[in-house]
DNA sequence: TACTTGTGAAACCAATCGGTTGCGCATATA
DNA sequence: TATATGCGCAACCGATTGGTTTCACAAGTA
């Protein structure tokens, strides 16, 4: 199933396993114990993430280890780059200067 | 009511509508006009983009325009920086070389 | 072999989402 | 004043989401 990115990064959890296994690859109930959840719950995450690719699982034995795959972060790193321009930009900083003499006329 | 900058750019619809109004500020007619919806449905979006702060209404005679609040999409840089650090790092790039030889052994 | 452990999948559920239509209300304009 | 335009809001709707519980199954372990 193809998945959108910015929708797999919409959830907080999601989030929050991202960033914690972005340290260690880790395994569903070792995810789930920093959570409120069922480490089914947390399966279901792993399932979006690793849809769009954002995870992979590597068995070991009966444990399944999920990694971030942080190449796939560039993605979003990648649209921001636009925005980036945008506010790098002197237009922007014009802009500003405009907001401020006319915060200062008040 | 408070909003998460994250389930706001979760929409494709929204993402574009931020990268219409990143060049200029637009009535959400005119931005309408831009995609196969309805205008309030587009305003839909646009009050999601305002309670997240992404989004500012300036009001002009009948119209509104909307500006983007370029500032606030730092947030998600902001966010992005700590997996900056990961993938710059030299502990990544010999992660990816071990990856290498790796493939190279099979 | 029997039992325990780690896991994903399925079925279900309430809440949310993104869209529509219909409406009311300002603000131009004739 | 009457009419047209630009807009947000409310009500409704089907699809999706994030969670739960229950189950099945493979991999270790007694």
């Amino acid at each position: 199933m193809r998945r959108d990115i910015f929708q797999a990064i919409a959830d907080p959890t999601r989030r929050a396993i991202i960033v914690l296994i972005a340290v260690q690859a880790m395994t569903p109930n070792a995810i789930a114990e920093h959570f409120d959840t069922t480490r089914q719950a947390v399966s279901k995450h792993l399932k979006v993430l690793t849809e769009c690719e954002l995870v992979q699982p590597q068995q070991q034995g009966r444990e399944i280890y999920y990694k971030l795959q942080i190449d796939k972060m560039k993605e979003i790193d990648h649209w921001l780059e636009q925005f980036r321009k945008i506010w790098e930009s002197r237009f922007d900083q014009l802009d500003n200067l405009l907001e401020t003499l006319k915060k200062q006329q008040k």
